[in-house]
DNA sequence: TTGACGTTTGACCAACTGGTCATTAGTATA
DNA sequence: TATACTAATGACCAGTTGGTCAAACGTCAA
């Protein structure tokens, strides 16, 4: 694991544990058992440090997400993917989710803040395209309506998983939360929020990934060795988005190599919308 | 106003701006006008300030919603009144409610974090009680799981409220929460939550007030002055607490009296409690 | 005017913060 | 072995923190 990986993953242990403000960078590199200048080496400040972390994981949650809800099959089998995929990154990441929680109410940036919400909205808007499927006739007040409620109560549900030491029984909250979903989305007659309200900024195509930055990514991620199979994916990759109209069953197959490995699951993700852009 | 008062009120204005950690005592006595050394005549650390802050507020919001919830009213007007309350102090005590929502997530300290969940606790018996009296035909099993939702419901509709600029319908979310309460009251089939999950330590009546802390409490409120009513309901209520077995009648004029006046709303909350006891 | 007494001040403290950089250690090549 | 390179160190910096306390201030009665 390289050395950057280790201050990552003490890092995100402290923030945990301590919160973020409270932990120091002396504090993580004793952790890590190195010097303060090696901390520098590889990030450029604490700040930095914590929106890497956050970018790190929030693009897998993303492109995770995502897929569970884009995958071809009843929608209230989605919904109960849903809930689970989401319980299950958070029990194996209940270190970030722990520091996400406390960032999320109190941001020491007005940056990592935005950041924060950029994904969210991203995750929403999964999310709010489930509900649609699962609730055709809603309007869009109602769609926003339930979304939020449904966030309340993943988050309230999450923090005592996150909190509570117990063994829990993921099954058994995805049934609890899989039946009040539909209960609250079939039967609610009364709505208060709108979507201006909830600012969900992510909706207009604007937002879509252009192939030049789909590029980049490459890019960055080949400055480490991977797999043969997701080099030969990058090559693959970068030749279909050469041509005018990419085909959608070549960058079908190479989302499933993407997707099925975590590094490149944000790339994944990336191809994904750009595969749903051409077929609109 | 005293100089405590003036620091207190600055003092929680800058931690819902800035974050409590990100508040030093340098930026209140500052704010405030004061020195730093006249800071430490009225707090004894900046933890202790804290602490204050806490039970002014808290102690306030659990007679509030305590008395909502035990006003002689159909169930379903009260749910609406806990609902109005609840709200309504949101918005009166904006800044302490952001306060309140960061500190909840990540408390700087063991002891601040158990006073938080005592107070928590003090409501949520409250609104579990109106829950039994909604749904008579309930389990534990069920009111605890609806409890637990409808936090998680109050809590995201606060956040938008408080965190988002926006002239809010409050009748209207309070219409919508009584909605979504009733619908998942009434037609929940599953349930995860238990009673020992949730912790909620202070049901057994080992909490309940004894008289002789009634009398520390009252001691502790005439080193000020107050109306002459007030003073007056005082000494009546010392009398009334020699006896036996204090009479209800008596008690309950006095609560009237307590609960009207802001300082002794507390106090008014601990009678009360006194009183459904001897009642049981 | 004096002196006594409570209030208020702000310079000062040690501890710690995020961040820098001259120096050193380690390693690969010639 | 000598050279050239990067990786890593930790003393050091200026700034801030929560907290203290001798000294100055204000306000009385004598």
């Amino acid at each position: 694991m390289s050395k950057k990986q280790q201050i990552l993953e003490t890092a995100i242990q402290l923030f945990a544990e301590y919160g973020i403000e409270a932990t120091s960078i002396q504090h993580i590199t004793k952790s890590t058992g190195i010097s303060k200048g090696a901390f520098y080496l590889s990030f450029a400040s604490k700040e930095d440090l914590i929106k890497e972390i956050i970018d790190t994981f929030m693009k897998q949650f993303v492109a995770d997400i995502d897929r569970v809800v884009n995958t071809p099959l009843l929608a209230d089998e989605k919904l109960q993917n849903y809930f689970s995929a989401h319980l299950n990154l958070l029990e194996k990441h209940a270190d970030f989710a722990k520091m996400y929680a406390q960032e999320q109410m109190y941001s020491i940036n007005e940056e990592i803040l935005e950041k924060l919400m950029y994904y969210d909205a991203l995750i929403d808007r999964s999310l709010l395209s489930l509900f649609q499927e699962l609730f055709p006739l809603q309007t869009e007040q109602q769609a926003i309506d339930l979304l939020v409620s449904i966030k309340g109560l993943i988050r309230i549900y999450s923090q005592l998983i996150l909190f509570h030491p117990y063994p829990h029984d993921t099954t058994r909250i995805v049934e609890v939360l899989v039946e009040k979903t539909m209960l609250l989305g079939e039967h609610s007659k009364t709505f208060y929020l709108t979507m201006e309200m909830v600012k969900l900024p992510v909706t207009s195509e604007s937002q879509l990934p252009t192939t030049s930055q789909i590029h980049v990514v490459i890019e960055e991620l080949q400055k480490e060795r991977h797999p043969e199979l997701i080099e030969e994916t990058f090559e693959v990759l970068r030749e279909e988005l050469q041509r005018e109209h990419p085909r959608q069953a070549v960058l079908q197959g190479l989302y499933g190599h993407l997707i099925a490995y975590t590094p490149t699951k944000w790339l994944s993700y990336l191809v994904k919308q750009i595969d749903t852009k051409k077929d609109a």
